[in-house]
DNA sequence: TATGAATGAGAGTTCATTCAT
DNA sequence: TATGAATGAACTCTCATTCAT
């Protein structure tokens, strides 16, 4: 542990956001997360009021750091090449790095749909660019000047996220239809991203 | 309701299945199944003697169901022309059809990754064929033939699964992204269907 | 204890009486009022759901029965002769029966004011007849009839209430003051009922 | 407010009369009586040494301080007409202006009547002269000189006493009685002095 | 099969109090 | 004197589970 650089507080967001991962915000316990964190169980209160504003923190912190890393991506990429060798790029090292938040944000996806896309749209709403709008008029322009085969600005999304996002969920099934371990490592990494870019700049590119 | 019909199990495996889907297993509350199912909370214990039993029922049942679809496609496909066509199909009418048990899935994939891999596992030992040997050296053919652009099976499992279950789950990111609603209709399901077999059929054969 | 006569719901409810009237709302202790009853702690929650809905249980049934009380007496005076001899039977003869109940009504009546104002409002706009308007009027058409001596109904109740219901809690100062034990038996209750019969009939009437 | 003139001590003080007031002894939160002092909880403990010890200097203090003005009262006072005319006044001028006392009082002598019975007898026997022996023989006297229509001095000091002193406290039901509001300004307590006084001086007096 | 009542363990939260500085 | 951080005991309340009928 690295109590002595940490402070409580820092402490406490690490411990929760392990056990949150492990167990869900119903299966969390707040004593495990004071022990996993060194603390007494009332600083958890003290510094976080509830349980579930602990939660919202964590959750909020991870959007707004993955929505950053996006934006930073989507701001420089003008056609659909760059735009999708990017995105599974930054998707992946991000929960590559995070796969604990990642496990957060499937399971706060399933169990409160609309908690997220609320603040989804809350950053967007706050953003000065307006990426809901230019993302659709992006791939309608892509479409129609026959650069890409698929119009649909909602598929697009759902071919390229859920296989740079899910991929650290679904391995434990892939282990068992494979019936062998597969390690997380840097080569897995590089290799996924590989793999996900040849995926839809074939699948998706004309 | 089919309060007539159905016997009181059934009522309480719907009722379950319900709310293991929206709230987890640790958010789950035996007095809201037993509402729901309209019986007295006893009974749930008469009949499936613990929540995490019945849970696990639930767990089962829903994977020898997918995994029934799944056999009997992967069993008349030999071309990865036809596998590509076919996977996606399974995976995409079975979960539109039970998105409740999407979610319990997702939700046990998080949380105890061990238990589905078990599940999976101990059910491809019973099975007379060996799923895991035919479908890595199917893939190695393949590539080597040079019929298919992707060398690693785990690649091709994770191109084709996650954009196939993890649709309904990941839709209201989606939605937050492009600011609108997103019905989950037929025409949504076919075009899902399509866009997943074009992607994957492009962007993995050669 | 009467376990065997009582139902459980009615054991707490005694035990919580004794309890509240003891320790007031805050310091009030559900453990207590469980062992009191002779039953498990979460049974108070399965009959009252909360601590506070089960003191506003009692304060609304004290509150009902009081009032009750009084209505009977009150609607058969009609000269302030019957009245000033039998309000004061009314309150000291309930109370001195619900000693504890008097404690609680103070407890509340000083902690929020607001709350048992509501409830007697409540009760009164229920009522068929309008004890407010009957009990102003009353008063002026005595005094300016030259029968009583005190104009304004603020005061007849302030000179009337007080002396009968807080009898009870003052009760050890007056002990203190005189440095003797006083006993609230039969005897006491009836000379107290005389004196301030006396008092108010002698000081108010003309 | 008055930070600067007041020392924190006697700012802690003046909070904490408030909070006590408001919620009683167990309802007090001694985080409420810092911010309301403006200083820190921590700066409680090192004055008082203890929640129960602040309420305990306040209430000593309290009553220190009527029972001065009683004494004082009662000092030149030698006939009932004039003691029933001083009595009122000084508990109905005392706790007019020092309302959250009394609300303090009513608490205490609720939840635990012998601690002021002991306060009360503790100052009372550091007294050079014996209130309790004079105003018992007191009224014996007067009572068989046929001077008072009341013998027993218990019930002179219960016709006294509720209506002076819990008048503030039974306003809110009063209020409902009648439904409408009424403000305690130098009006009300002129009037209720008078009324208390002709209530006992007429109720009591041959 | 079915129910309402009961239970015990443990959850999150609060709070008076203390500690280190 | 003053503070923010820390603590432990206790509190209300919940919930899976069992009992009596």
């Amino acid at each position: 542990m690295n109590k002595k650089q940490d402070s409580a507080q820092q402490r406490i967001l690490k411990s929760a956001v392990k056990e949150f991962a492990k167990h869900g915000f119903w299966g969390a316990r707040s004593s495990r997360i004071a022990k996993g964190a060194g603390i007494n169980k009332a600083m958890i209160f003290y510094y976080f009021s509830s349980k579930e504003n602990l939660y919202r923190v964590i959750i909020e912190d991870t959007m707004k750091a993955v929505l950053e890393d996006v934006r930073k991506f989507i701001m420089k990429t003008d056609s659909p090449d760059k735009l999708f060798e990017a995105l599974p790029e930054v998707y992946i090292r991000f929960f590559s790095k995070n796969q604990l938040l990642a496990k957060i944000m499937i399971h706060d996806l399933v169990q409160n749909p609309d908690h997220i896309s609320a603040i989804i749209a809350k950053m967007f709403k706050q953003a000065s660019f307006k990426p809901q709008i230019i993302f659709k008029e992006m791939v309608r322009d892509w479409y129609e000047k026959g650069i890409i085969s698929e119009s649909d600005p909602v598929h697009v999304i759902l071919n390229i996220m859920p296989p740079s996002l899910f991929c650290f969920i679904g391995l434990p099934m892939v282990e068992a239809v494979l019936d062998r371990k597969i390690d997380i490592n840097d080569k897995f990494i590089e290799d996924r991203i590989k793999s996900v870019v040849n995926l839809i700049k074939r699948g998706m590119l004309k």
